[in-house]
DNA sequence: TCGTTGCATTGATCCATATCAAGTCGAAAA
DNA sequence: TTTTCGACTTGATATGGATCAATGCAACGA
């Protein structure tokens, strides 16, 4: 089976073509992603219609109000999930990290648009593939409708983030939130975070404006609750954290 | 079977005791609520095991962090769901009217709190029994993965409202959305929408003060956008909705 | 090396919404 | 009817974050 031939390759070069890499039995987020839930028969059947593609940075993958009837999984690299109002106000609602997914039976049309933010890697299946799969394993829905209450609770998170809180909490939240999903490497007690979206993004998230997100910054490396602040990672201070209650 | 008998029936009077309007085949809400979706066996099985109750004004059938294994279909009255930081401050998520349903598979613990806004009338049925439905209509789960998506895509809304939009928008947003949910009597061309809801959940919903929407009421009165304001309605002038882009 | 270019930070000022403080209104109790 | 009480509105002022305008700074190509 070739890497490519399911997919529609208009824009975006696939760099696996001539390698046999997208067998799941050797995908590194097999054990993070859903396909953690999924039987070793299941896993074959996955195998036969997965294709695996590189989406390079800036392309859409799904767009807001566009039919959409894939699911995806993201292997590699990262994504931002948007919502535009007709002025063009633009509000980030997510983002999206190695071993997440997207795109689960949305109703047709998508919520949102998600775009990489870097070349990412992601494998694709028809939302046909799942009810066939379904009958085979029913559970496999539970699981599904399990994820997606996740995410419905990180909407609501986001929603207590946007009404309730001020711009230094939000920003806290922010660095809780990618901590947990990319997980800060601990060097002397501190934690390196990687930010893999730029300013503007966050900013967009977070309901702020870039210079208030840029403001903030600072301020919590002025009080100590940052170490450093640099374009791509933030190091977080170890007392720090456990000081305040996690709001 | 009584009505009540598989309700814990503490706190609450169960004024539905000696009459059997707790059938399917006459309920008022059928036809909106999820159980539009269901077949008439599947209805004769729900009959069976679904136990109707009254909820008084203010009660809350399912608490933020507690565990939750029913599923509640609200078939008379409104309620608040509320999410709350540490502190005190309090984030309504969103509203619940007739016909709609709570409690899907809540990964065990349920996301916040749902309280009666005024005395409510609810079915309730266990997880379980969805499990068992889905056996024999295995396609039961598909349409409350769908539901579940409406949801998603309603928080999601939620979050770009908060994030991006102004009070006057804000408040117009959600005229929109209880015109949409309650469905606003035409008289001569306004609309009059109830509000089920006291002025201080509204504004913790759309993440303003009691007094910013007030004041925001008041604006758009004197703009014309509103015709009249009152405790408990509001009646839009027809022209006005028009005139802006649906935001 | 030097521009150039694209982010990010910082500064000065403004404004939408919050906050604090009276009022007003209407429904239920006395 | 009058009283009372809770819910809403309105006013005066404060402020957190937005806006407008430079400035800083690292990566890249010439």
């Amino acid at each position: 089976m070739s890497v490519t031939s399911p997919f529609d390759t208009s824009g975006g070069d696939c760099r696996l073509s001539n390698v046999k890499v997208n067998s799941c039995s050797l995908c590194d987020v097999r054990s993070s992603s859903i396909c953690r839930d999924l039987s070793l028969s299941e896993l074959a059947q996955v195998d036969a219609v997965m294709a695996r593609r590189v989406v390079p940075k800036g392309r859409a993958i799904m767009s807001e109000g566009e039919p959409n009837d894939h699911l995806f999984v993201l292997v590699r690299g990262s994504m931002r999930l948007t919502k535009y109002l007709e002025d063009g106000r633009r509000q980030v609602t997510g983002f999206l990290f190695k071993g997440d997914f997207i795109g689960v039976r949305t109703t047709k049309s998508s919520a949102y648009t998600a775009e990489a933010l870097d070349d990412c890697h992601v494998c694709r299946f028809p939302h046909r593939f799942l009810d066939e799969a379904a009958k085979t394993s029913p559970d496999l829905k539970d699981r599904l409708i399990a994820r997606s209450q996740t995410e419905y609770h990180k909407a609501q998170d986001h929603i207590v983030l946007l009404g309730k809180k001020t711009a230094e909490e939000r920003v806290l939240s922010f660095l809780d939130l990618l901590e947990g999903a990319v997980g800060g490497q601990r060097a002397d007690g501190d934690r390196e975070i990687p930010l893999a979206m730029p300013r503007q993004d966050i900013a967009d998230y977070l309901g702020l404006r870039l210079e208030t997100l840029s403001r903030t910054f600072s301020l919590l490396r002025k009080k100590g609750l940052l170490k450093e602040v640099s374009r791509n990672s933030v190091t977080r201070s170890d007392e720090a954290s456990a000081r305040l209650p996690s709001i």
